[in-house]
RNA sequence: UGGGAUAUGGUGCAAUGGCAGCACACCUGACUCUGGAUCAGGCAAUCUAGGUUCGAAUCCUAGUAUCCCAGCCA
């Protein structure tokens, strides 16, 4: 795995010298979801900074599941976080629930009443709400502040057996009212729940808080580094806090670093649940989703996300990564490593009408330029063949140098042939060319050696097959989604473009046998890889991203 | 208007008191049986104002801008 570095980043420098000091004598990291949704390439980056630098300093890294909320979560996510990360190429050295804790989290609840360091609060949910007081003023006490260790244990105790109705009353911690941040105003700790877990059933309707099981999780897994995103730093002197005041065996810190932000992306769970629910995604593997099973269905590679997420760097300085990068990404590896192969999307039928009839003749094509080794193949040609529409122009803009009436071209791996006459339908459409080919230039080569700039990919009509390829674009048309107009949401951006479905593309033979997930470059379009429902009888292709396209984009531009 | 953070080319990341560098993007050109790839070149940045210093992106002071925080979510 890519683990050579140039320069040590922040969390790199931090751990070389807690190494050198001696504090930290085998590292341990974690990464922490919560199983209430799909996994993201803004997780991907968190999975392989926290493996990654497992790896780099011959430590571990636990998968653990933050599952304190038994509203959210559910199995099918467990799974399918198991996979991705799997998938991404990472082995943690534990699997971890929070909720094999939670009979330890009660005992240090406990403790915490013992030392009058927490209180049951029976104030509603809105009356906690007001006492927290603003940004500006301090909160004030509750009336239930000064119970005693002795009422608040019972009270605990009956929370616990299922006493109380939800939201009758909820732990807190005694910390300070009127500190300045507010998440030490006495924070809620414990709340009732009955709701069934997805791990412990129906063992307890009493459920921890994240603030309150973070630090505790990291401590029982002896974490030396809790590294989460930059939203959580007015969380660390709480995270501090509980550490502080209850006997756990071990102190771990937490240091923050900038979540991922991609443009033309949205990256918000929730949000990502939205598009699921309501049908706007075909699921949370749909190939525009940026998920990383979505990035999987797309055809990309576990390492080339791997590479973009070290490649982006880390630090605490809150950015936005442009999607080109990450197609850079697959672009590098795909280049190298798929073979190509003929597709026509948008077939124009064009007769060769010098080619005697009846005759086939079988050529050899090189299966990868990139790479000797991945060898040659067959290809055959006849009479009649197909080429992309917008490989012809009729009147040739200027720069054009594909087909056009009485322009050479040359067909990949083929011959080089001439256009001499345009078929029209009623409409002025075209459907047909008439063309001749230079029957001396087998393999593409001309035999005077005159230079021809054109070279098409096309596929023949004898053994070419249908196939159906889905296209894709980016979800959003906004380069930054959270950038939205005043009253507009999410939906207000959608790509209307982001999925063109072509049922009537022709593709050469070979790609009838293409197993789910394999990737190809269709020449001169872009990098594909087979649908997972594939199939000898319907072939069917996903874009995984585009080739650079300079002609096209000054096409764009005019 | 309380508290916590962050400011380097269009974008992301370096430079840890000593020539501001790398990658992406963009623009040229070369080459090419993929308008791909490759190769060569180019454009372009230290938030502002003071100060310390022989020397400041880096240290000090004062501003400015942006982000996060008032869930019984994580």
């Amino acid at each position: 795995m890519e683990t050579e570095n140039k320069s040590l980043n922040f969390l790199e420098e931090i751990i070389t010298n807690d190494i050198e000091s001696g504090k930290t004598k085998l590292l341990i990291t974690r990464f922490p979801p919560e199983p209430n949704g799909y996994l993201h390439i803004g997780h991907a980056k968190s999975i392989c900074l926290n493996f990654g630098l497992a790896i780099k300093f011959n430590g571990k890294c636990n998968l653990r599941f933050d599952d304190t909320n038994p509203v959210k979560e559910e199995d099918e996510y467990v799974l399918s976080i198991k996979e991705d990360v799997t998938w991404l190429g990472f082995e943690w050295s534990k699997l971890c629930y929070a909720s094999d804790y939670f009979d330890q989290f009660y005992e240090w609840a406990v403790e915490l009443i013992e030392n009058d360091k927490a209180y049951v609060d029976d104030q509603s949910s809105d009356e906690i709400r007001k006492n927290r007081g603003t940004l500006t003023e301090a909160g004030t006490d509750s009336p239930f502040r000064t119970r005693s260790i002795k009422e608040n244990l019972d009270l605990f105790e009956r929370m616990k057996n299922g006493e109380f109705d939800e939201g009758f009353c909820v732990l807190r911690a005694k910390i300070d009212m009127s500190s300045s941040n507010l998440n030490m105003r006495d924070p809620v700790i414990y709340r009732i729940l009955k709701r069934e877990h997805h791990r412990t059933g129906n063992k307890w309707c009493i459920y921890p808080m994240y603030d309150f099981a973070h630090g505790f999780e990291d401590s029982i897994e002896g974490i030396t580094h809790s590294i989460c995103t930059l939203e959580f730093q007015d969380h660390r002197p709480l995270y501090d806090w509980f550490i502080d005041n209850v006997s756990v065996p071990s102190v771990p810190r937490q240091y923050e670093f900038a979540r991922l932000n991609l443009t033309y992306t949205l990256m918000s769970k929730r949000k990502l649940l939205e598009l699921v629910s309501n049908n706007v995604v075909t699921g949370w593997d749909d190939p525009r989703m940026p998920t990383i099973s979505g990035f999987r269905a797309r055809g990309y590679t576990p390492s080339s996300i791997r590479r973009f997420c070290n490649e982006i760097g880390v630090a605490r300085t809150e950015s936005m990564v442009e999607v080109e990068f990450l197609h850079h990404c697959i672009r590098e590896e795909l280049n190298k490593e798929s073979n190509r192969a003929m597709a026509v999307l948008r077939p124009l039928k064009v007769i060769i009408d010098n080619w005697p009839d009846n005759v086939v003749d079988e050529l050899s094509a090189e299966n990868n330029p990139e790479n000797p080794e991945a060898g040659t193949r067959k290809l055959k040609i006849g009479k009649t063949i197909y080429i992309e529409q917008t490989d012809f122009m009729e009147e040739p803009v200027k720069g054009f140098f594909r087909l056009s009436p009485g322009k050479e071209v040359r067909l990949k791996s083929a011959y080089l042939i001439t256009c001499n006459d345009v078929i029209k339908d009623v409409n002025g459409n075209v459907t047909e060319l008439h063309c001749s080919a230079d029957m001396d230039s087998r393999g593409g080569e001309a035999p005077d050696g005159r230079r021809v700039k054109g070279t098409l990919h096309w596929v023949w009509e004898g053994d070419a097959i249908k196939a159906k390829i889905n296209l894709y674009d980016h979800l959003f048309t906004l380069r930054d989604m959270s950038d939205m107009e005043e009253g507009k949401d999410y939906t207000d951006y959608l790509n209307p473009n982001s999925h063109i479905l072509l049922e009537e593309a022709l593709v050469e033979p070979g790609l009838a046998l293409a197993k789910p997930l394999e990737k190809f470059q269709f020449l001169r379009h872009g990098y594909f890889c087979a649908d997972k429902t594939t199939s000898q009888y319907m072939p069917v292709f996903n874009l995984t991203v585009s080739l650079k396209d300079p002609w096209g984009k000054k096409q764009q531009k005019r």
